[in-house]
DNA sequence: GTCTATACACCGATAGAC
DNA sequence: GTCTATCGGTGTATAGAC
């Protein structure tokens, strides 16, 4: 049909296998299924893509990188540090409320890197991808509250991203909302407990 | 050849699934995969289930029921509720680290139960099932420390699944045995701090 | 560059001999 | 009951016309 360039071919294959993933999981996004989704050929797949593998490792990269904080804390000095972190809290669980196949499609993606050693790197990059966006978030909610981590705030990020992890896998399983405010409310305690006055 | 009752077949099935999940993946336990691992032929599969599904259903209420407590928290008087909890913790811990395939699987199967509304229930069992654990070891932890549950301890049972969660899932990843320490210290004082004098 | 058509491997499941 | 042989379907990947 028309002409596309192989760099856009790429972009709408990825945007495509991702539309499959999040709906149907990794195991059914074959390359018919994407092809399917993108309105393409077959044979576009690997004119694009050397390979299925190759294309999941761009799949993840790109979902890694488009990876935003959820949790943005508020920054009003009338707010305790540790409200500012329940706070943040909430937004994230707001958005894995409102979209849970989102964090259930990051959960796959790195257990599929997990399983095989030569993928490890990108669910490493992965969490460590994770970190960054917690330590930020972590560093705007203690900027003029007059405390400081009594830690390097990697490893406060650190033991957030377990808490937001925790909080993910057992809410995805039970949706029990009511378990899941209380553990914000817990996680908060101790997060904030990493810190002291300045 | 020889004559296997049918109960011993699914049993022997099931212990060579097993295995080829943990080493490959549930997307690898290929019908095919299984009875070759089992020794078995292809044909004695049908034989012995239904279905491949059937199977993978069967094999998901077989680990968990299997599945113990790691966390047993010692009971000895002159330790507090808080060492007590995490020196449970780190039982788990050394658990993980001899054997993290053990944890990926279940995760995996998890994921993989969570997926179709059909086997979610047994996502939720399986779920279910680590809360018990949990709460019988935080019952057998508190025992004689002079403190008693501010809450129902199913309720403190739910936050220590998801500590123990996050503390799996970031720890497959990133491997990092000193950030697991802070974690599990962190945790512990949160779980203690959801108990009071007597 | 893009398509249709197809090669080839492997999947779950079953038929039918023994 | 247990096997070998095979069916029908689907997977990734490619050949070759346009």
């Amino acid at each position: 049909m028309t002409r596309i360039p192989a760099p856009e071919r790429r972009h709408a294959l990825i945007e495509a296998a991702l539309r499959v993933v999040a709906r149907d999981g990794i195991a059914q996004a074959t390359t018919r299924a994407i092809v399917a989704e993108a309105g393409m050929s077959l044979a576009s797949f690997h004119y694009a893509f050397e390979s299925r593998d190759e294309m999941l490792d761009e799949l993840i990269r790109t979902v890694v990188e488009r990876e935003q904080s959820a949790l943005n804390p508020p920054m009003d000095p009338g707010v305790s540090l540790r409200d500012r972190i329940a706070h943040g809290l909430h937004l994230y669980f707001d958005h894995l409320r409102a979209d849970p196949d989102h964090e259930r499609v990051m959960l796959e993606l790195t257990q599929y890197a997990l399983r095989d050693p030569e993928r490890r790197p990108l669910a490493v990059a992965q969490y460590a991808r994770y970190r960054a966006l917690a330590a930020g978030a972590l560093e705007r909610g203690i900027a003029g509250s007059g405390s400081r981590w009594r830690v390097p705030v990697e490893q406060v990020a650190q033991a957030l991203v377990a808490m937001t992890d925790g909080l993910t896998m057992t809410w995805l399983v039970d949706r029990d909302d009511a378990a899941a405010g209380r553990f914000i409310a817990a996680a908060a305690d101790t997060i904030a407990g990493m810190a002291e006055d300045a």
